[in-house]
Order: C-alpha cells, then sequence, then structure tokens
DNA sequence: AGCATGACGAACA
DNA sequence: GTGTTCGCCATGC
C-alpha cells in the first residue's frame, strides 16, 4: 500500500516527535539526531529539524529541550522572540553562554536509553 | 524536471 | 578545534 501522499505519511513522523519531545524531562535536553535515531531515521536529522519547525502548532512540545548536537540553539529565532528559548531553558535550570548550553552532555537526555520501551 | 535551502550529523583534511 | 564536503529527504522556486 504506501498509496498514501508523503504529505499525509510525514504527518505520523511529526506526531512521533512531538510525542518523544513531550516525553523530556524539564532540566534535560536532546539532540535531533537522537530523536531521529530513536525514531529509526538516524540519517534524516533534518527531518526532525523539520517536524519541530511545525511544532509551533503543537500545544505542550517544549521544543526549547531540542538542540543540535553541539548544545547549540540553532532553533532560538524560530521562538518567535530569538531570546525566548534561552530564557526557557535557563528558567528550567540550564546555563547557556554564548548560545550553547553548558554542562551539555551532562544534561542530555537520550530518548533510545530514557525512553526505551521495557 | 532540476536547483537551492534547511531548528542536522558524521566523516574527513 | 576549525573548515569543508557529503548524505539525508522534504519544501519552495
Amino acid at each position: 500500500m504506501s498509496s498514501k501522499p508523503l504529505s499525509e505519511k510525514n504527518k505520523d513522523f511529526f506526531d512521533l516527535v512531538y510525542e518523544v519531545v513531550k516525553h523530556i524531562p524539564e532540566g534535560r535536553v536532546t539532540s535531533y539526531g537522537a530523536i531521529a535515531k530513536y525514531l529509526g531515521a538516524a540519517r534524516s536529522s533534518r527531518m526532525v529539524g523539520w517536524a519541530m519547525n511545525a511544532s509551533h502548532r503543537m500545544p505542550d512540545v517544549p521544543a526549547q529541550r531540542v538542540v543540535n548536537r553541539n548544545g547549540l540553539l540553532t532553533g532560538k529565532m524560530h521562538f518567535g522572540d530569538p531570546n525566548e528559548m534561552q530564557r526557557l531553558l535557563e528558567k528550567e535550570g540550564h546555563t547557556i553562554q554564548n548560545d550553547q548550553i553548558m554542562n551539555f552532555k551532562d544534561s542530555f537526555w537520550d530518548p533510545s536509553i530514557e525512553l526505551r520501551i521495557d
């Protein structure tokens, strides 16, 4: 089957991304690649970013907790106000310097490990 | 149909 | 550690 338009198929992918992001605990962050890998699209990390771009229409999706592998707030400019993303992360206890999360590795949350299915 | 871009990541020099 | 290149695949022109 798979006769459906891609626009409809990726909708499922978007929904999966949102679900993972919603499971990110407060004070933790993850990367696009980690989510992509968890969804089985490890080489499609850009698609995760694309999904996040649409996440603005979804409530309860803490997109600020999703950064790139460098811990850099690459998507800060997509929050309407560029300072919003950093403000939210600092509010959750993160320390951000030069648009980068300090102790990123220590705050990293890997869905393939913490959100694994028992 | 082809070309350029993108909230990325890994490999390589 | 930095800069470049390639892969990935959906979107826009």
